[in-house]
DNA sequence: GAATTTTTGAGGTGCGTACCTCAGAATTGC
DNA sequence: GCAATTCTGAGGTACGCACCTCAAAAATTC
């Protein structure tokens, strides 16, 4: 017996194909139980629409609009290619990607975007934005307006977001916690470093590492967090500073942004090599750490998957078609030098 | 302007849709300067063919077998897993899928498999399985045939497959020498244990795993592979002597199979989580591993990723359409506790 | 039970492509 | 220049589904 059609359905119904087609479709007209006579056909011979065929027919074109922070970002930057390089592949069927950049640290900026964008012309959103109350409404909007919303990168929890695509911050957090534990068995001193503490994925990340740390490597030593808030070059001089002043240093846990100005730190104190540096996102800073020994591992997520998983899960969301979980869960990945793809 | 159709082809290249037809499906019976109008035509207007189209209307299966060792295997089991998941999903769309197993160990019992294959109702082989020169033979048969022959997990250079679908194997064990290297600073002995070396996944494991050990890690000694030779007691038996009369030994690197019996006997030794553990492949016995800490980290590949990149390559392969390589780069991924999925 | 409303059936068209036939045009060989 | 051959065009049907119309049937109301 082959694939089922809406004929099938209809002779096993005992029901017309306007009426199948009526209930597959959701439109009104038919009554209650007749839907149901249809739908326990479908159950019983296991039809599936062929979404294909289905597309076809309707001529579906899946608008997207990808919502990311502007300015010198080298991880947004690989986002960005990733997404740019999937949608000119065939995986682009029927596909129309917009980008949208927002700016990171205005939540009023962010909001203004956000309602600039035309819920009429479009079928789903990605948003890569800190949460705040503005974001939560504007997603509200969206999702009630019927788009397809998930978080990128950065969870809204709190918000009616349809689905995060991105990785747990505590988990690698934790992650990084351990490696550092176990690289720098020795002992000593760790300096973590963030943009800002403010950011809750920055926040979490700390708590894991802490909590690792304080579990399990109880010879070592974490200081507070330094923060850059937004100034690279108050990022190098506090990393300089410290690497000069604390020769019980063993390691470095580089947060969020600003690896390039770390690194640069790192390698200006002579010292890289024999600290053990561990950062986050694998772009091209981190690579050429990781290439030259400065950077020991780096904890990230692939990029390429990200996006890959965004669109599909955009799509099955237009499509209300159930999401294939085990596909779309994002790895917390570590790269070492030899490792690296 | 919308995306063009066969209709706007044949309009631009001045001639008639059948025309078209014929030079896009390469059938025979049009002159050498008319397709070449005809390709002009596609390429100014950047035409692509609707696969969605294509296949509701060719009414295309795809048919293809996934050849894979028999016998008691936690690594091939989640492999089987994985691809009776992948099939269930709608990914599987058109999807034809049938899973034959092969006597692990007997190149003739492979061959013999593979022979018994019918070229004339399949589109597509995946193949799992050391390489010999009859299992070349048999490739080189199926892909003259005209089928679409992948090799899975281990590959099969010098036969004439399509494509390979895994990691790299001396990657993966530089990737095992660097963690062992980092994570036993302190400096001593290391076991190496496999089934067999003769498998050439398992040598160049061990050649990777060398190389980064002596360039990097002078501190680490590494001791003569230990090979269990299909026999599960054994090597529980090898191992725990090891254990008892190496009290230098720092380090554990499992290559291949038998990680069950491993971490028996360093249970039994009662040095579990003093020793640093490298094995291969996140299955169960792995991952309780991970959990209990007798197993530092574990090298694996996305088994879900392998399937579903094997599949889309076979499906790319068949429709003659190129192959998205970012997508089908298989990673080598680097599992601590902290980061199990 | 007549009038109304609600359901249902039959049928058609179109989406973009594959594949088929048959007649007529262009080209080739001799 | 004629027959034989090779190309090409016009047209059709089909794939599985979405979406539309119009009339007929059934259920509901009063």
């Amino acid at each position: 017996m082959n694939k089922p059609t809406v004929h099938d359905i209809a002779k096993e119904a005992g029901v017309s194909l306007a009426t199948v087609d009526r209930v597959l479709n959701a439109r009104p007209g038919v009554r209650k139980q007749t839907i149901a006579r249809v739908q326990e056909a479908v159950a019983r011979l296991g039809y599936v629409r062929d979404t294909s065929a289905a597309n076809l027919a309707r001529q579906r074109q899946y608008r997207f609009v990808f919502v990311l922070p502007e300015g010198p970002s080298q991880f947004v930057d690989t986002l960005t290619a990733a997404l740019r390089e999937a949608t000119a592949a065939q995986i682009a069927d029927r596909l129309l990607v917009k980008i949208v950049t927002i700016p990171a640290h205005d939540p009023h900026g962010i909001v203004r975007v956000l309602q600039g964008l035309n819920p009429a012309r479009l079928d789903g959103v990605a948003i890569m934005a800190p949460e705040t109350p503005q974001v939560r409404d504007a997603v509200a909007r969206l999702r009630n307006a019927g788009l397809a919303v998930v978080a990128l990168v950065s969870d809204l929890p709190n918000a009616p977001r349809d689905y995060f695509i991105g990785i747990n911050s505590i988990a690698a957090g934790r992650t990084a916690g351990l490696l550092m534990g176990r690289f720098a068995r020795a002992g000593g001193e760790v300096l973590v470093a963030t943009n800002s503490l403010r950011s809750r994925d920055s926040l979490e990340r700390r708590l894991g590492f802490d909590d690792v740390i304080a579990a399990d490597f109880p010879g070592l030593a974490v200081l507070p967090t330094v923060e850059s808030f937004d100034d690279p070059r108050r990022m190098e001089a506090v990393v300089a500073e410290v690497l000069r002043s604390r020769p019980r240093l063993v390691g470095i846990y580089s947060m969020g942004t600003g690896n390039t100005r770390i690194l640069d730190a790192l390698r200006e104190s002579g010292r890289a090599g024999e600290l053990v540096s561990i950062a986050h996102e694998l772009t091209p800073a981190t690579r050429r750490g990781l290439e030259s020994g400065a950077v020991t591992a780096v904890i990230t997520q692939n990029v390429g998957h990200l996006i890959r998983s965004a669109l599909r899960v955009l799509r099955t969301l237009c499509d209300r078609t159930p999401i294939f979980e085990a596909q779309e869960r994002i790895r917390i990945e570590i790269v070492v030098r030899e490792n690296l793809p």
